[in-house]
DNA sequence: ATATCTATCGTATATTTATACAGCATTTAA
DNA sequence: TTAAATGCTGTATAAATATACGATAGATAT
């Protein structure tokens, strides 16, 4: 019966979805989806999913996932750098070889650093070509299957 | 006595310094600053300050002024970006010109924009420069010393 | 199969936090 | 000056949230 973790998943949307002011609240939406759980139960799987109240401008208090934003803002940021420069990306061993529009090569290089993925371990740019070192015994196929796993707007 | 003003500024650096899990906490560090507050009044506060209680990797509790963050963290990478790329910058009428190493223009423009500044209409991007159209009736002198004074990292 | 471990949950409760209300000081209006 | 309005606070308490404890179910090992 795992079921947590399919009220997690809910949990998140509701709280992305409405402006929730109490664990109590969100009980009544959760019982809506028919997940019925107690108040204590919830609050556990709050404090799993780090989501926080936050004061509201007006006169509240609302759920959010804060630390998930925080990441989405930076992580938004970098995938837009970078599909605003790929042409295309192919592999040779452990090297991809993305090509970019002329003087592109750099921001995408950058963009693809701030994303801080293991599976990388360094890049390099030149104008209109970064090369991507990958890491050793990872095969590209399977890396560019979790990028797009991960990242499923990254036009790659 | 306009004491809270000041306990507020004290309240911002407690949390940023310190991990405090309860407002009771936060008391006793208040008390050692010399403010002597009840919880009832640490509430307010802390609505008025936004701050909130997030749940902590390993288990427990701290409150973050979470808003600030997230602003702190898209703002600095678009200043780590402007200053990785740029040379110099210079001004003629409502136009500012920036030099930036070969294939950074583009980074840089982006950065700036990213910034979403008042004063800034747009920006037009080459391979190694930067073009700024300034607001209307705005001294460029006048520009740099806001974005000096709102920027401090920024080496311009 | 039995025992041991692990994850999840509810109950009951402790802990923490928000707020209604009243008081006081300061400001503004008359 | 007096009265009304405003901002800030404490007290007391309501409301909200976290958690200790025990129970249960499923997994894993012996």
């Amino acid at each position: 019966m795992n079921e947590r973790k399919d009220r997690l998943k809910i949990i998140k949307k509701l709280i992305k979805e409405n402006k929730i002011d109490s664990q109590e609240k969100l009980l009544e939406l959760l019982s809506n989806e028919n997940f019925n759980v107690t108040q204590a139960t919830l609050s556990r799987d709050l404090k799993l999913l780090k989501v926080s109240k936050v004061p509201d401008t007006s006169s509240g208090y609302y759920y959010s996932l804060l630390e998930e934003e925080l990441q989405k803002v930076s992580e938004e940021r970098n995938i837009m750098d970078i599909n605003r420069g790929l042409l295309s990306i192919n592999f040779s061993g452990n090297l991809g070889v993305i090509r970019t529009f002329s003087g592109y090569a750099n921001s995408v290089a950058i963009a693809i650093d701030n994303l801080e993925l293991d599976e990388i371990i360094g890049t390099i740019a030149g104008d209109d070509t970064v090369l991507i070192v990958i890491k050793e015994g990872l095969a590209p196929d399977e890396l560019l299957k979790q990028l797009r796993d991960r990242f499923p707007e990254l036009e790659l």
